[in-house]
DNA sequence: TTTTTTTGTCATATTATTGCCATAATTCAA
DNA sequence: TTGAATTATGGCAATAATATGACAAAAAAA
């Protein structure tokens, strides 16, 4: 779990950074001011910095070059769109990357996962561990005991759902519904079939799946 | 049982999410459009709102403006991918969370019910313990010792009957009744061969039960 | 385009569940 | 202790559901 200052006067863009940032599993401290960011920072250790440009008291880029006296941790600025020039200015300073505001969210907290990624290796999260089985939903695959499964995007689809829904059962069209989309056209008995082929791949013995198990009259379930 | 009003234009969509949100055991209100939502509201109260963005008539943050004039129900956004940055117009002006469309209803159930969790405590009675037995209703599942046990359906029916009425003798027509209907066709001496089933997969040995007791000349106890 | 892979459908084989019974084992009271 | 009553158990058959193989259609790659 990585940890993020977000500094930002506005309470509203502050909250919505932090939501997100959170719900992508960092851990977010929000400063509303320079002088509180620089107080933090002398205190604790952060990986990091989302900075604000326009601020009251201390400006985005002083705090800036404050902290990069001491720090070479990443810093990502906001900034109004019409300050094109500030970019230039910003980045000999020694920021890392600018956002122009108004922004959107999920791209900020892309760039936030770039930076992470970059520093700290794979990016958390988009790995889950299921017993022998490592799904990595940002690149779509599936490893069993290390050993990558060769599985088509469709049946990546179904075991994902099953496995992110372990020991839970799911009914062919729940399955459906969340591994495809709303208005899948098929008949829900396809299932079946992908079922099949799934167990033909992940099981020792598809005769007798350990894993991936039948609830009659019910659906299917995960067991792990 | 809370309440959530669906305010949803396209047809499929609300009658998917109703039906899921059934399943969790919500009762559900649809709403076809802003007014009717409105009308609806201003009559009855609802722990939790569902609401689109795009809809014909009054828009979905038209609605929630004016819902937040009086109340802070708690509202979860539905909202198309390409409107990412409605997502920042929409959370400073009171929405709880976003769904992007198209989404997920497992998804949408599993933030209804950290919404509902929060707010009124225990998520709901779907699911009970016994000493080592843990059985969802919903899921229609018992566990012993955090290990799913593998019962039919017929079978889940017997044991939740006994388990719900624990330390009662039930005679086999009280059993029958309760957990298949009062019609049932069968033989009131089908139970002994539930129970001689469902034995094998709780007792440790089903020769000598330890839970699924017989009183003789009576019915069955489930000792706990 | 052609070729290959993936996906969807179907008919048929296989298996699971349920209800039923015959027989064995147990209980309880005379 | 005995035997009548009650319950336990194993197995069978009917039914319903699932598994599977084969193939066609669609999509993706070459």
């Amino acid at each position: 779990m990585h940890k993020i200052l977000i500094v930002e006067d506005e309470p509203a863009i502050s909250r919505i950074v932090e939501k997100y940032l959170s719900k992508s599993n960092y851990e977010c401290t929000a400063a509303r001011d320079g002088f509180i960011a620089l107080e933090l920072l002398a205190k604790n250790s952060y990986d990091l910095i989302i900075l604000d440009v326009m601020m009251p008291g201390i400006d985005g880029f002083r705090v800036l070059e404050t902290i990069r006296e001491t720090s070479d941790i990443p810093i990502i600025m906001l900034t109004a769109r019409e300050l094109e020039e500030d970019r230039l200015s910003g980045f000999s300073k020694g920021a890392d990357d600018y956002v122009v505001k108004p922004f959107s969210p999920l791209e900020l907290v892309k760039r936030v996962d770039v930076f992470i990624k970059r520093i700290y290796g794979v990016d958390e999260d988009t790995i889950k561990t299921y017993g022998p089985f490592v799904i990595d939903s940002k690149e779509k695959t599936i490893k069993k005991n290390n050993e990558l499964i060769d599985l088509t995007s469709a049946e990546y689809s179904v075991v994902s759902v099953l496995l992110e829904h372990k020991n839970q059962i799911l009914t062919r069209n729940q399955i459906i519904e969340t591994a495809f989309s709303l208005d899948y056209e098929g008949y829900d008995r396809n299932i079946d079939t992908y079922i099949k082929r799934i167990r033909s791949k992940i099981e020792d013995d598809p005769k007798k799946p350990k894993y991936l198990q039948t609830k009659y009259g019910a659906g299917y379930v995960f067991i792990i």
